[in-house]
RNA sequence: GCGGCCGUAGUCUAGCCUGGACCAGGACAUCGGCCUGCCACGCCGACGACCCGGGUUCGAAUCCCGGCGGCCGCACCA
């Protein structure tokens, strides 16, 4: 039997204990969706907390949640419509495919021919003899697809709205309120985590490609006279591997290592507050579990860009079996959105400077996909131990805090270990209970979804009311009274203690 | 959407080529017992599956067709 690489691994404990499974099963299954069970729950909204924490509450940044149907106005605004739209060509002898746009502008050389209606782009076809590239065949008539889901709102249906494809746009409809709640002073950002719909084609890789998935957007507003970011320092020396678009033009396939100040001054990134959220990005992913070097940002090149972007970094972890996918992405949006916005609807965009000029201001976009990072995080996570499984979750993701086990099922030790169960319930753990089994067993199961901590009840817990503390990574062993436990491990699980902290060692 | 491979209990899989002894076997998990003194202990028992639909055949998990789904490659991925 071939040897089962780490995403199969994944899957396979993903779907037994409960971590995520594909949707609708029962009828059959639809690629591109993913249900998420309790454990995979927790999970993802540990890995949001995080994110939220860093990106919004430390920075003094505004979250908005704003819906995910939208009237078509917005994206006829912000160019999604149009530049959402593509026209597929199918040879009619061999049946391969194309994107009407490219293979027209690769057999005949013109450009922008993206922007064309269908009836220019069949009349350029007819007139250039454009055939298919691969056997010479020809083309049938352009197939329309649109990779936003379309839906319509209100009884009468006249009115079209498209699910999101991005939650951008919320904040930068809401600018002018955000301006205001911000006290009108830039730079400032609105953030939201949310739901986003896209109707992909053929969505593949499980949890990594989804139709519908959860982003976690910030809109950073700065004035294009006035780009510095105050906390830039902070990350200033931060070492990170940069895939330049120049460097990809030349064919370099290894990234750079430079510190974020020198790819600033290099011109590497355009923008100081794009360089400063990098910085994060990069320590946001490193914690979740992925080393430095199985990190890097890679420069969209100028045809994968979106068309709102000046400059975009992939942030990209490299997975087992993919190689290197985005987990975020950096983007420069310039004026793009707001300038759209404001011809669209008729309203200023733009705002008072310190320096008494209005200006539009120029937007910096870090954006991130939550499922994949929480698949990442996983695989990450992911040890083989004495033939058995670990998950070593970073300590403040893990779904599960902390387990509590009787080290046998008599002699009063489960209801003792009850008692312990309740008081870190009540203290607002999340804690399991488990007497099924050796304790061995047990211990192994907690490792296996990543709990960081197991508490056990043993026959000297009856006598002077302590329990013993076991690592999930080092199997060692502290024992500690009762009533010390719930001070402790929230110092623990944030980072603010280790392990031997947490009482007095075993053996 | 095209091409290749694939779809058996909660999970992983045997069986499929060469149809019948398969009312589908195993392991792990789950449940009920017995056991239990710190790393998936042992024993007994139980529950539980052929993706869906059609066809061929006396007989289909097995062969054929269609659908759905998965993985890989091409295309697509704002």
């Amino acid at each position: 039997m071939p040897e089962r690489d780490l995403y199969e691994r994944i899957i396979e404990i993903a779907k037994r204990r409960g971590f995520f499974w594909p949707s609708f099963e029962i009828y059959g299954g639809m690629s591109g969706f993913v249900t998420f069970g309790d454990l995979g729950t927790r999970l993802r909204r540990n890995i949001e907390e995080r994110w939220r924490d860093l990106f919004i509450r430390r920075q003094g940044f505004l979250e908005l949640s704003t819906p995910i149907i939208n009237p078509s106005r917005v994206f006829e605004a912000s160019g999604h419509l149009a530049h959402f739209k593509e026209y597929l060509v199918e040879c009619s002898r061999c049946g391969r495919r194309f994107r009407a746009d490219q293979i027209i502008e690769e057999e005949t050389g013109l450009e922008y021919v993206e922007g064309m209606t269908v009836e220019e782009m069949v009349r350029i076809m007819e007139e250039k003899g454009v055939r298919c590239p691969e056997c010479g065949g020809d083309f049938k008539e352009p197939i329309e697809f649109m990779t936003m889901f379309r839906t319509s709102i209100g009884a009468t249906g006249k009115e079209t709205g498209y699910g999101r494809p991005e939650a951008a746009q919320g904040m930068f409809i809401n600018f002018r309120r955000g301006f205001e709640l911000a006290r009108e002073k830039l730079p400032f950002a609105l953030a939201q985590t949310g739901r986003v719909l896209r109707n992909e084609i053929s969505p593949r890789k499980g949890v990594i490609r989804l139709r519908e998935f959860t982003i976690m957007e910030l809109e950073l507003f700065f004035d294009p006279e006035e780009p510095g970011c105050a906390r830039f320092e902070e990350v200033a020396e931060e070492p990170v591997r940069i895939l330049s678009e120049e460097m990809q033009l030349k064919g370099v396939r290894e990234p750079v290592e430079l510190r974020l100040r020198e790819a600033l001054e290099e011109d590497l990134i355009k923008t100081v507050w794009q360089a400063y959220f990098m910085g994060l990005s990069k320590r946001f992913v490193a914690h979740l579990g992925v080393p430095p070097e199985r990190q890097r940002f890679r420069a969209q090149l100028p045809e994968e860009r979106a068309h709102y972007s000046a400059q975009t970094y992939d942030h990209e972890v490299l997975l087992d079996r993919w190689g290197w996918v985005e987990v975020a992405g950096h983007a420069y949006r310039t004026d793009y959105d707001l300038r759209a916005h404001a011809e669209a609807s008729g309203l200023d965009m733009t705002v008072l400077t310190g320096r008494g000029e209005r200006v539009l201001p120029h937007v910096v976009e870090p954006s991130f996909g939550l499922e994949r990072l929480t698949y990442v995080s996983m695989e990450y996570a992911y040890r083989r131990v004495k033939k058995r499984t670990v998950l070593s979750f970073p300590r403040d993701i893990a779904p599960t805090n902390v387990t509590v086990l009787p080290l046998v099922t008599r002699d009063g030790l489960p209801e003792k270990a009850r008692e312990v169960y309740r008081l870190l319930l009540d203290e607002g753990f999340l804690v399991d209970y488990d007497e099924k089994g050796s304790i061995g067993r047990r211990y192994a199961k907690a490792d296996e979804i990543g709990t960081p901590i197991a508490v056990t009840v043993d026959y000297q817990t009856l006598e002077d009311e302590t329990v013993t503390l076991r690592d999930r990574d080092t199997w060692r062993q502290v024992r500690q009274k009762i009533e010390m436990l719930p001070g402790l491990l929230r110092r623990y699980l944030r980072y603010q203690l280790d392990f031997q902290d947490l009482g007095e060692e075993l053996k």
